[in-house]
DNA sequence: TGAATACATTCATAAACCTGAATATAGCAT
DNA sequence: ATGCTATATTCAGGTTTATGAATGTATTCA
């Protein structure tokens, strides 16, 4: 790409475009937006295999654009670059920091706490 | 790409984010901004081969991203698409619609009126 | 320790993309 | 008509990407 050229702002910015340019990606990172989310997460909403969301995460995560944090089983990603987040502000509207969705079946902590607390 | 699903809104916007991920069409996308700009101009300006222009002149005519007019033997391209506009807004700061540089050795017409009008 | 859970990685193949070379077309000038 | 100029298209190759299948790893729980 762009072969033998220095390294340009052309460059960079076409390659974190190039990686936002997929759908799945695009749908993860939107998501990301509300916040912090484990992979089970992404996987119920997106409706895609595991394994199949993992690859993606893992582009994202070689292209700087999310990073991941352990906590116990489930694996955190949030998204961590600010040019990505602006670009997905001015395609889906300012950012929704409002927490993530809860979704039914969904074994995480942030969805059964609340359903802990639902039920109580 | 995603699929067998419907076309979600994701879909399209991967779409243009990943016509717009790639260093040569970025560059001529931001040259676009400034005005209409002819095929003879845009292969100067980046030093690339006419036929490697044109194909990428192609890609974002196909995507809906630019349009052409032809003018006597120049085609001239122009910048159509408004969310493409805007993401470039957000990478290069706002619009300049100064009117085209001006290229020593370019004979379009843009650059020999000027030529003409200085030398007068 | 062993089993279950949540996630990551590797591998393979088909599709898509990149890009150079060659060729085609359309308009203008003579 | 002929030739020149500006641009477009086709073709072919190599490389990258997409995605499913299989497998690996780490952590918790019993």
């Amino acid at each position: 790409m762009y072969s033998g050229d220095p390294v340009n702002k052309y460059t960079k910015h076409a390659a974190l475009l190039k990686v936002m340019g997929h759908p799945v990606r695009l749908h993860i990172l939107d998501m990301l937006r509300r916040g912090e989310t484990c992979v089970c997460h992404i996987e119920r909403l997106l409706g895609k295999r595991q394994a199949y969301i993992s690859q993606q995460l893992m582009v994202l995560r070689d292209a700087g654009l999310v990073e991941s944090r352990k906590d116990g089983l489930q694996v955190f990603y949030s998204l961590v670059d600010e040019q990505a987040a602006e670009v997905l502000d001015l395609l889906y509207g300012a950012h929704d920091s409002s927490g993530l969705e809860i979704l039914e079946g969904c074994t995480c902590p942030a969805c059964s706490t609340v359903l802990i607390a639902e039920i109580g």
